[in-house]
DNA sequence: CCTTGTGTTCTCCG
DNA sequence: CCGGAGAACACAAG
């Protein structure tokens, strides 16, 4: 399940595998992976190059160098919830014995999409559970879907003055607001339960019960915890690997994210599991007030 | 039937 | 009755 963690190490390993290469030829085997049509998909990508690679929230956007036309053009990659985004070198097989299909046990039929560069290697798009797909806007649509997504919590303007702002008003829980990307850009179902029982918050807390200083507390455990994670390259738990096909190892500093039933890490007592926001939520009701 | 990110639809409330 | 926010549901497949 890709968050921002895990989409930032993708985005890391790509900008060192694909920018300035040339694209010779994209494969596109199921066209539902797309926005657009599957011909003017091909037509646009073919015989361009990226310049830079960036995310927002739990997107990532390639920028296409500009051709003679002079717009701009950007890809858009949403990798879902298996969404896998593989860069292969030339020496590295595709299918066979040595391969990535063979190594990670993940069958050719779930690769929908494959970038060709010139001189060698690829870059695969695949997806088990087809809820990923990538689109090719302009610049007017990527401002577009850029403004629908709230503050980048490791970016320099998401100060605890502007968290405190973001809070205003709003009703409900803390963990639908945290899972909530119009709110906060990159949480998902793993960092939301990691950071509320860092900040030793109950998912349930509605917001505007929350005092000054838990706020605070919440603030400062979505920072360390995301960037700790970004650090340690994402958590596989069962998807997830970078642009380079290897597991992150944020898994092994998970405290309660898939502890339900378990004994807590912070207390004598057990993890509680239950549905919070319509997510399986993992919690200590001793721990997290 | 479990899992979850997101796009859509439903419902509620002032 | 309207707008907006939040809740609920649909989707996919191992």
């Amino acid at each position: 399940m890709p968050e921002l963690p895990e989409v930032e190490t993708i985005r890391r390993g790509l900008e060192e595998k694909v920018l300035g290469r040339l694209v010779l030829k994209v494969v596109v085997s199921n066209p539902v992976a797309l926005r657009s049509s599957k011909e003017s998909f091909e037509k646009v990508l073919r015989g361009k190059s990226f310049d830079k690679i960036g995310r927002r929230g739990k997107m990532l956007i390639f920028f296409l160098k500009k051709d003679n036309s002079g717009e701009d053009r950007f890809l858009l990659v949403r990798l879902g919830m298996t969404g896998r985004l593989v860069y292969f070198g030339k020496e590295d097989a595709l299918w066979g014995s040595n391969s990535y299909e063979n190594k990670n046990s993940y069958s050719s039929r779930h690769c929908h999409i494959v970038f060709c560069f010139k001189g060698g290697g690829s870059l695969l798009f695949c997806d088990v559970r087809r809820f990923g797909y990538m689109e090719i806007v302009d610049k007017e649509k990527l401002e577009e879907k850029l403004a629908a997504f709230g503050p980048e919590p490791l970016g320099s303007g998401f100060t605890l003055v502007a968290f405190r702002r973001t809070l205003e008003g709003r009703k409900g829980n803390i963990k639908a607001f945290l899972l909530d990307q119009k709110r906060i850009a990159g949480i998902g179902n793993i960092y939301a339960d990691e950071i509320l029982f860092d900040a030793g918050i109950s998912p349930l807390r509605n917001i505007q019960s929350l005092s000054s200083d838990e706020v605070k507390k919440i603030y400062t455990s979505i920072k360390k915890i995301l960037k700790r994670a970004v650090e340690k390259r994402g958590t596989t738990f069962s998807d997830y690997v970078d642009a380079s096909g290897n597991k992150g190892s944020y898994k092994n500093s998970l405290k309660v994210y898939g502890r339900g039933g378990k004994d807590c890490l912070g207390c004598s007592g057990k993890v509680k599991k239950i549905i919070v926001a319509g997510r399986g939520t993992n919690f200590c009701d001793r721990c997290q007030r």
